[in-house]
RNA sequence: GCCCUGGUGGUGAAAUGGUAGACACGAGGGACUUAAAAUCCCUUGGCCCGAAACGGCCGUGCGGGUUCGAUUCCCGCCCGGGGCACCA
């Protein structure tokens, strides 16, 4: 019998789906284990071969764990609404239901191939309504929630509305936008629609006025992470700021729960240190500044972390959009910021950032320092962000390189502060030295400096300590349809939640996927989008509302009642191991947070944090090939030779290369232009060049996972993934290595059949079988535990060279039990042949035999490279020859040695010996 | 500019203070075969001496340091990859 992958893939497949073997239960007494993949966005292009590494890697570690004896939930789904399958509807009409129920068609087919021990039982698409129910669900409770800076913690609303009764806006510390202040008597005063609007700037789930990144190509708002460099991140297109009204996560108010919270995690230091930059945590002080503008005054305040630079303080500066510019221009000015505001608005994203041009408008009022009573210019300009802080700064150009620029350019003072610090060229930023010019801090350092002038700022009245966070309120709404309905409606004019009862709110069938022709979202187009009769939201849910509770809802996927039960969530709590991209890192792992958060202040799950370990996988890019043509030819010139001729490169479908050779005649057929070629060789063949790029259709460097599956089998490709090297690494795909690792699977096959002559027996296994089979246990236990698989396939290649024409059952049982995770068709295969009825997945992981003591490392070596070693105090007197001397004759480590062989013995002139034992 | 990563043969990579290059690919040589495929065996970091080698020297981006001993730890550079960036 040969080893026949196709056959034995499709039977284990089917068996493994018949017998529900990997259904995940919270029976049986063991020890809980959740591994999570990222789940994927189905698109249209299907699966190829990047995308299963991670998921390898978690399959893995899941057959490893279920192997050590615990109960493993290890699910998938999918992350269904999205961009491409709308975009893809307004092109063609279809429906983006039906768009991607094919693609997640495709994609489980994929998946099923690779042979992974999910629970398929438990598989949702975040578009199905029995799934975002529960979306919608926890917007309600976002939207019915305000956030207690004092208890640090999410809180009802009703509570917040007694709060007012009894004290007015004063009796609350609460995160909020720009809340009104009254007293209780106000309160009681208000109307209906007053509360509402005052509630409104409370709720964790809000809709506000803010600047947003607005994306015309697009027709919607996005994220601040759906933006890179001024551009979206689907589709490139260019963002603009504006300012509009939107539905918004108050993430802000966590920003310090957020942060604290990385230091009890179990993820890489980069991205906790993305998270870090992030939130952008950062230590000052508020202070007044009396503004006078025409004879009328106004208490602006500002955020700065150098409280201490005060004295050096030659103006201040708005953002353009801050709403103090329009109390702060003067009639003189009027006309000049007007038009500054006009030029602002017109900019990009991309140019605001780029440009880098220093720009401003004097404002035509005045600012009182309130140390030194000095009165400095209020400029407007660009570089000061209306989001951060307070959209106001007062400017220290001496100590600071922005104000220094913009100083420069409108003539403004500079103060140097710093003793010995020469600002005739550039500012001094450094936070040393020191001080001078500064009244009472003079002579003490910066570092003390500080502290004093918040101290004095307080004492006086005139500010107060402050952290700013640097990380947003998430802009909730986009203007599409794809995505979660808002459970809200408009009962005059006050947004309103839904009952409980009406969830879900499914999606209306409309007849185009587009705006309306007056600028509303697609939603607008439903007929009787309305609830008793008030109109209801129009615009739906971003991208990641419905990633962002998604390993919660797979503790418990069916129920009806709840996102999760009680039981449920107590039960698998939280997930033990997260793999998946770094480039969620500031979207979806920070919102999960959130979400996960604001959930367990509400008591309704019982961790804190969502993912306790996180992997990060490297990306698989692609290895193109390219053929060179040279120019005004159709002749082609192999690698080698091209540097003498003038040749355009030209991506060739890598189909048609093997190990860098061209094959010629498929070649030709690849393009009707290409059929006439001709060909110069170097040694008879044509040489094909090569790069790194990203995996893609139009570099042709695509390699689909079935292609793989086809050729050698899912084993292969499983064992091949993981030999490629580290996990966490990016590397390129490249075939040149994958005949080693389906030589190997070759080779297992081989102990257990010879031919059609089946060859395990049951003799008794010899000393050195043991101990190749112990050391591999030993090693892959200490890797596994690191995600060090690919030197767990070496351990596996040793044994099964140390196990040649070793056909004892006694030591193939256990070593398949090993393989399995790795290799699970082919072990399963030749464990039934074995004569087992039940699944390898139920069988249990070898232990060692005995404790891993000096004597046993000698039995059983666990040191790797074939090679034992100990070390031994030696009398420093001993010359290098008498210690050899006396290690061989075992008077220095006699009974160490056992049977082995002293290989080398290495003596320092110090007194350590370096013993090194072979077989 | 700030932060995080990484830099080892022809290639993917091992080794986290103890023989650097395990394991695999590729390459070269050989066995089996009419032949091919498949399979198996040997060689494979560089240089030098030699009939031989379980002989010598050099070698982990560069320069220093700690140590009996450094790819590994510390300091200072150089280069690649990623993130953040008028965040006051």
């Amino acid at each position: 019998m040969d080893y026949n992958f196709i056959e034995i893939e499709k039977k284990w497949q089917s068996w493994w789906a018949e017998h529900k073997t990997y259904r995940a239960s919270a029976e049986g007494g063991k020890p809980k284990y959740y591994v999570l993949d990222m789940f994927p966005y189905p698109s249209g292009a299907g699966l190829h071969v990047g995308h299963p590494l991670g998921y390898i890697a978690s399959d893995i570690f899941s057959r490893y764990k279920r192997l050590k004896g615990f109960n493993v939930l290890h699910p998938m789904g999918y992350d269904a609404f999205g961009l491409p399958a709308e975009q893809y509807a307004i092109q063609t009409g279809q429906h983006p239901e039906i768009t991607t129920r094919n693609n997640v068609a495709r994609y489980r087919e994929q998946l099923d191939r690779i042979g992974f021990s999910y629970d398929w039982d438990r598989e949702f698409r975040t578009c199905d309504p029995s799934y975002y129910k529960w979306t919608q669900w926890a917007f309600l409770q976002m939207f019915g929630s305000w956030y207690d800076n004092r208890l640090q913690k999410a809180r009802p609303v009703a509570e917040l509305e007694a709060a007012f009764e009894k004290g007015g806006s004063a009796a609350v510390d609460a995160a909020s936008n720009d809340a009104p202040v009254f007293t209780a008597e106000q309160w009681k005063s208000f109307s209906d629609k007053e509360k509402a609007d005052v509630l409104m700037h409370y709720r964790i789930a809000y809709q506000g006025e803010s600047t947003v990144n607005w994306c015309p190509a697009l027709g919607t708002v996005l994220a601040n992470d759906e933006v890179k460099d001024g551009y979206s991140e689907r589709g490139g297109h260019p963002v603009f700021q504006k300012k509009m009204t939107q539905w918004q996560l108050r993430v802000s108010a966590y920003a310090g729960r957020l942060l604290k919270g990385l230091d009890t995690l179990d993820w890489t230091d980069s991205l906790k240190e993305m998270q870090r930059n992030w939130i952008g945590r950062s230590e000052g002080a508020e202070m007044v500044f009396k503004m006078t503008c025409d004879g009328v005054s106004h208490d602006v305040t500002i955020f700065t972390t150098r409280a201490d630079t005060v004295f050096g303080v030659t103006f201040m500066v708005l953002a353009p959009e801050s709403e103090w510019v329009e109390k702060l221009t003067s009639a003189s000015q009027k006309e000049a910021v007007e038009a500054y505001l006009e030029q602002v608005k017109k900019k990009t994203e991309r140019e605001r950032i780029a440009g880098k041009a220093v720009t401003g408008v004097f404002s035509g009022s005045y600012a009182v320092n309130p140390l030194t009573g000095e009165e400095v210019p209020v400029w407007i300009s660009e570089y000061v962000l209306a989001g951060y802080g307070t959209g106001a700064i007062m400017a220290v150009p001496a100590h600071d390189s922005r104000d220094y620029a913009f100083a420069r350019k409108f003539n403004l003072p500079i103060i140097p502060l710093i003793e010995g610090a020469d600002v005739s060229e550039s500012s001094f930023d450094a936070k040393e030295g020191i001080m001078m010019n500064s009244g009472f801090l003079n002579g003490m350092t910066v570092k003390e400096a500080i502290p004093a002038a918040i101290d004095y700022v307080e004492a006086h009245g005139l500010g107060r300590r402050k952290v700013n966070y640097r990380i947003r309120d998430a802009i909730f709404t986009r203007q599409r349809y794809w995505g979660e309905p808002f459970p809200i409606y408009y009962k005059d004019g006050i947004a309103t939640p839904l009952p409980y009862e009406a969830l879900p709110l499914t999606l209306p069938e409309i007849d185009q996927y587009r705006p309306t022709e007056d600028g509303q979202p697609p939603l607008a187009r439903a007929k009787d989008w309305t609830f008793n009769g008030y109109p209801l939201e129009t615009s739906t849910m971003p991208g990641f509302a419905g990633s962002s509770a998604y390993y919660l809802r797979y503790m418990d996927p069916h129920n009806d009642e709840a996102l999760v039960s009680e039981e449920a969530d107590r039960y698998w709590r939280n997930v033990d191991l997260y793999i998946g991209g770094t480039e969620h890192a500031t979207g979806h792992l920070i919102y999960s947070r959130f979400w996960n958060k604001f959930l367990y202040d509400l008591g309704y799950v019982c961790e804190d944090e969502p993912f306790r370990k996180l992997i990060n996988q490297g990306m698989i890019q692609g290895r193109s090939n390219f053929v060179y043509r040279i120019v005004n030819t159709n002749t082609f010139v192999s690698a080698g030779l091209r540097d003498r001729y003038q040749t355009t490169e030209i991506h060739v479908d890598i189909n048609l290369v093997r190990n860098d050779r061209l094959d010629i005649e498929g070649f030709k057929a690849w393009r009707p232009e290409f059929a006439t070629a001709e060909f110069i060789l170097e040694d008879g063949e044509y040489v094909c060049g090569w790069a790194v790029e990203k995996m893609s259709k139009s570099m042709f460097n695509v390699v689909n996972p079935d292609q793989v599956c086809d050729t050698y089998g899912a084993d292969t490709l499983r064992l091949y993934e993981m030999f490629l090297g580290p996990l966490e690494q990016s590397k390129p795909w490249d075939t040149k290595g994958i005949d080693g690792v389906n030589r190997f699977l070759k080779k297992i096959w081989r102990l257990f059949w010879d031919r059609d002559k089946w060859l395990v027996t049951d003799e008794a296994p010899t000393p050195d079988e043991l101990k190749a089979l112990h050391k591999l246990i030993g090693k892959e236990q200490e890797d596994i535990e690191h995600f060090s698989y690919n030197t767990t396939i070496s351990a596996f290649m040793i044994a099964v060279n140390d196990l040649q024409g070793c056909s004892k059952r006694a030591i193939l049982e256990p070593f398949l039990i090993l393989l399995s995770p790795f290799a699970p068709h082919i072990t399963e295969e030749l464990w039934h042949q074995l004569g087992h009825e039940e699944s390898i997945s139920y069988a249990s992981f070898p232990e060692y035999r005995e404790e891993l003591t000096v004597e046993n490392m000698v039995k059983y070596p666990v040191s790797f490279n074939g090679k034992t070693r100990f070390f031994v105090e030696v009398p420093a007197d001993l010359t290098p020859g008498a210690v050899e001397e006396k290690v061989r004759g075992h008077e220095l480590t006699p009974k160490y040695v056992g049977d082995m062989t002293i290989a080398k013995v290495i003596v320092v002139p110090g007194r350590i010996v370096n013993v090194v034992l072979k077989k």
